[in-house]
DNA sequence: ATTTTCATGTAATCTGTTACATGATTAC
DNA sequence: GTAATCATGTAACAGATTACATGAAAAT
């Protein structure tokens, strides 16, 4: 039996929040852990087809208004388990950061140009905080703070998306000052 | 000609500090960028002939110990230009954590259990960081913290690298705290 | 002697994205 | 009427990992 990937744990941990189809599945993913994990239906379908066909998920097809029938999934005990063994095992990090690779790499355009990218990408972090800060307020409102909500999943994953884009704001605006003052001193002195 | 891929772009930016062979490109993506954009050898050569092809770098050959020549690559000033281009456009965020797609499942685990990997998690994040604080420290002494200095692309990536692993310490922390209390009301209350 | 480092490649496999394909229902 | 949403799939391609393959020089 191959082993389930990543992605497949990922439909699993969606279906803890109950049964869905492919479709709702693709839906689920977006916001909070969206920020977080990624796929699109070309990658969930035929995920499903592995996880059924490996027993960690049971479907009940029934009629559905396009030209396939509708399929509803739900995490079998198999499934649940296999979850289990898989969230309490260590987690390998993800050293994928295009930003941070263009920061490495600063001196290989003008300044004035770079200053510009990172502040742009300063003011988007800050923008993007903001929008999520008002979803965990609303969260914390619904009493999703509480660690036995059954949004305290969400509201945990949101949590670190705010305090990464704070990160990430603070960093970019310290890079987009630095590379201003040299362009303001490369400028004054021809 | 074909686009050149991001890996393609972190190679060349890897060459801005000097020509380097296949093998060294590999050496270089370790510490600090490679904390933040990794690829292994087998990656690495087939690119290098692209880029080569591209006529993004030079090759300068050489006869090498073992059974094949040795390749030094230099950046020609088209792929400076490339680079550059490249430098100055948004960056795409990487949404892919795999530690925060486990705190959304965290309901899917025991919690003391959650707790343990949690707590292993900050303690990482922690040791990860020291270290990491510790090479900052020597790079400032060096200087590097000046936006001239040749290795302030390296500072910059360092340094989001610790603030990043500061986040994740406070949050894994702040996590692992409120699932031991449950772990704690759950053994306590049969 | 054996392991590590230097050094370069290919093949097989897995993971992820974009594009192609179909068709009913609902909202404007 | 047309656009968006619901709903499910396949194919082609691109990106990344693991395994296979070779061989000299230096360090232990």
């Amino acid at each position: 039996m191959r082993a389930v990937s990543t992605l497949g744990f990922a439909l699993m941990a969606l279906l803890t929040r109950g049964p869905a189809t492919g479709y709702q599945l693709a839906q689920r993913m977006r916001a909070p852990i969206g920020h977080f994990w990624t796929a699109n239906h070309s990658q969930i379908y035929p995920e499903l087809a592995r996880l059924t066909e490996a027993g960690h998920v049971r479907v009940r097809e029934a009629a559905g208004r396009g030209p396939r029938t509708n399929k509803t999934y739900t995490l079998s005990a198999a499934g649940r388990r296999a979850l289990a063994d898989w969230l309490i095992s260590p987690p390998t990090p993800q050293p994928r950061s295009e930003v941070v690779l263009k920061a490495y790499a600063v001196s290989g355009a003008e300044p004035d140009r770079m200053a510009e990218l990172f502040h742009a990408v300063a003011e988007q972090a800050a923008a993007t905080r903001a929008d999520w800060l008002r979803e965990l307020v609303d969260m914390e409102r619904a009493g999703a703070d509480d660690i036995d909500h059954q949004q305290f999943g969400n509201y945990a994953a949101l949590r670190m998306g705010t305090e990464s884009q704070r990160v990430l704001q603070e960093w970019a605006a310290w890079l987009a000052a630095a590379l201003h003052a040299k362009a303001g001193r490369g400028e004054a002195a021809p």
